[in-house]
DNA sequence: CCTGCAATAATTTGATCAAATTTCTTGAAC
DNA sequence: GTTCAAGAAATTTGATCAAATTATTGCAGG
């Protein structure tokens, strides 16, 4: 067990775990992030950390300000409408490719995942929310095999994650998007076409969510 | 002079080089890429190096190997598909909400720059040709603002050039596409639909040639 | 053909230097 | 006498480098 994680290298690790803390964890939007206090937090030297800033920083998940400081991007209007714009024609492309080389074992394991997100909506739970909804679509979008459209997928996420918690976390997890019945629906009867139909629905209920908190002024 | 360049850092300048390297320079698909050749090429340390090559992995421009190597991808058929459609779908879009916000100013560094795209044309100057392109498309894209969008475009064309050059330098530059004189007179009628519709085309007939290209296995 | 060793290159750490922000002090004006 | 502002010093944080460590690959020898 210590075999294998001293294999993946540190750089690897303080990245995953960055960028969890971005998605799932406690860093809001706004946050500054320093190298300082993560070399702290995080138990490693400074350039693993360095690194794990700088590729974050490269897919968007951070934003680093002129002067040499690194904060968590607040969304603007007009960035939530080109992550809208953009998350409704690549996620459901990649929905559609992922349905045409779909397996009884992936829709088994997807039926799984929505079943825990179910359960967290049930109980409130937002962080088991944001986690098994994350799960449930990459579990999909990953079946498409690797590609640029995944890589765009992901680094979209981490633009929208930060801003989806901060709504979750104010009106609770019942109010939460979840087309995900429709989707394994399609795929059980082999209709690319609507997986990706209800894909694209999950997302814009999910957008629409943020926009109506970024009018009400909640980010 | 030298005072303006000591207040930009050297990784910032490495990632530039690094990146020109990859979009117009010597640096060909299936190339191996490493520190220790970089630093003594650029006279830097390594640090900056590994950041400037970790930033272009995570923007998608270079390739980690599972073992510790990275190499300039090499685009597969599934690979140009899915580019080819983040492209058609994305830059457009870029295209027609700069020309919402069209000046004249603009109007006239466009055709500024795409005159120099007609002379490197026909001098049959690959080099000058490729970097003027890129100069035309990215001048309209950056007029519709930072955001998302402009992020994603230049990751596609990071993914996309080396095999553009490649191609380019097999066939010439008198072969390659160039739908700007549309574009222009879109802007130029205030016809936003339009730009984008030239756009689309300009993109069409590149990916056409690298299609092409791939089939005969000349990438 | 498999195993071990050597060479090469990446990873990681700690130290040092540079820059930026914040805080404290000093002076002037009301 | 008090308050505000400007400037300087100190602290915090980032950038860069050089050295030590670790892993991988290729080659040689059994």
């Amino acid at each position: 067990m210590t075999e294998d994680a001293r294999k993946i290298p540190t750089h690897e690790v303080t990245y995953a775990r960055l960028r969890d803390m971005i998605l799932f964890g406690v860093l809001e939007p706004g946050q500054p992030v320093t190298i300082q206090g993560l070399t702290a937090g995080l138990v490693t030297g400074m350039t693993p950390v360095r690194e794990a800033i700088r590729r974050l920083a490269a897919e968007g998940a951070l934003l680093p300000q002129g002067n040499r400081r690194v904060t968590v991007p607040r969304l603007t209007a007009s960035d939530l409408a080109q992550v809208a714009f953009a998350r409704l024609t690549i996620e459901p492309r990649l929905a559609e490719l992922a349905a045409a080389a779909v397996s009884p074992a992936l829709i088994e394991r997807l039926t799984a995942i929505d079943a825990r997100v179910d359960a967290a909506i049930r109980a409130d739970d937002v962080s088991a929310y944001l986690q098994n909804n994350h799960a449930f679509h990459f579990a999909l979008y990953e079946a498409a095999g690797p590609g640029v459209l995944l890589d765009m997928a992901r680094s979209l996420w981490l633009r929208f994650g930060p801003s989806l918690r901060v709504v979750s976390s104010k009106s609770g997890a019942t109010s939460l998007p979840d087309s995900h019945k429709e989707a394994l629906a399609a795929m059980r009867s082999g209709d690319a076409a609507g997986v990706a139909a209800a894909i694209h629905r999950d997302i814009g209920q999910g957008v629409d969510q943020v926009r109506a908190a970024l009018q009400r002024g909640e980010i």
